[in-house]
DNA sequence: CTCGTATCGTACCGTACGGTACGGTTCTGT
DNA sequence: ACAGAACCGTACCGTACGGTACGATACGAG
């Protein structure tokens, strides 16, 4: 599997963020290989010989992409109740920023749009560059919760497909309808909380009155 | 507000069915004027007579499939913790059912792949148009239990996305990816039935203790 | 200095789409 | 029966895009 590092020139990673950038902007109408070749100042020839074909340029554009968000992984540190809460609500924010971000909206857009495509592979390229890596490191981190007896499960995935919708409900698909009034990162912070307090409630493990009480 | 019901001729009605067919079947980029033309036996004009233009073509189809798409009402019969629960599985059921259907599917890509562009309102129009009656079932749902004393919460609109977000959880998006493997109906009614019993653990009300009374 | 390579800018080609126009046909009301 | 509207099928137009070709330019290797 890939190392999350894309093998491009500089100047092909400069055409390749003048192309996020004009997918940001106007969608995937606006990214016309005319189009990038003017922003970025150079040759649709070259495009078609760095990328082959339109559809190698978005996908090169994903991976580019998936390169830059490098998926820290959390330091071995002694895990108290704490330190393990704080953790969840980290990633909780963590994943609104990301999800709600240009970039990651106009991608998510892209691959959806091409999703009809039965030759469209950029769907699962996402999953596989975007999403395992945040995957993996929920897991770790639940993992870690577990084995110190902050929480319990029987199935992890199933446990972290909970913990994501409680995180993420029906906002990514209402932000990638364009709704107005849905990405407010202001209310993230809140939404991690809540997210982060309701998990507990249906996996945290009662340490008979060691329930920390904080303020929510 | 619209009454859910298009004032569309059948022959229109036929028309749009036969669009819907073909967005389904090949994504946006084969519903083309000429192909539906071609498709539905009538004449490009005939279109732009009763549609307008592209756009108002897409909105059409929107519309008229959410007037097929009868949001039910549940009976009041007198609701005791049994029937609640089963009513609330049989919405998180529906729910899947709806969000994993073909059309549907395909409207929401459609929607989102014309997200970036400032001037369309599909995505608002599926909201409206889809989503809210789904919402008001939940809600008139949810408040019927918490007035029975069965759950309790502090805010509808909060516990109704919990409640959304323990049974959609990312499947949506990765539905609309493409990502194979996920769309699956015949685990739905698991899906549902945990999803349930996760809103109870968080908004139900013990016969005994009367606790979990949440605040925000 | 010179050759080769990589790249740029532009021009070009074929295609496909949105939208319009028009002649012929069917349907409807009187 | 007849007039008018609605509609079909097709042809047509302008445009824009993906992809290719080509001459011009910059630059490193020998």
């Amino acid at each position: 599997m890939p190392e999350m590092q894309d093998d491009y020139t500089p100047r092909q990673r400069a055409v390749l963020d003048k192309a996020l950038g004009l997918l940001v902007e106007g969608g995937e109408r606006a990214l016309t290989t005319a189009g990038l070749a003017r922003a970025a100042n150079c040759s649709k020839e070259s495009l078609y010989k760095w990328f082959g074909d339109r559809d190698g340029l978005l996908a090169a554009m994903i991976a580019h992409q998936a390169s830059k968000v490098r998926a820290r992984i959390d330091g071995g540190e002694k895990l108290d109740h704490g330190r393990f809460r704080t953790h969840l609500v980290d990633f909780a924010n963590d994943l609104l920023q990301v999800l709600g971000g240009d970039v990651s909206l106009a991608l998510n857009r892209l691959a959806i749009g091409q999703a009809s495509r039965e030759d469209s592979r950029l769907g699962a390229l996402l999953i596989e560059r975007g999403r395992h890596g945040i995957d993996k490191r929920a897991g770790a981190l639940l993992e870690a919760g577990r084995q110190r007896g902050l929480i319990a499960y029987g199935d992890r995935d199933a446990a972290y497909h909970t913990f994501y919708g409680l995180i993420v409900r029906d906002l990514h698909v209402r932000m990638l309808l364009g709704e107005a009034g849905v990405r407010q990162p202001e209310n993230y912070a809140a939404l991690a909380e809540e997210a982060v307090e309701q998990f507990f409630v249906l996996f945290g493990v009662r340490k008979e009155e060691t329930t920390g009480r904080d303020r929510v």
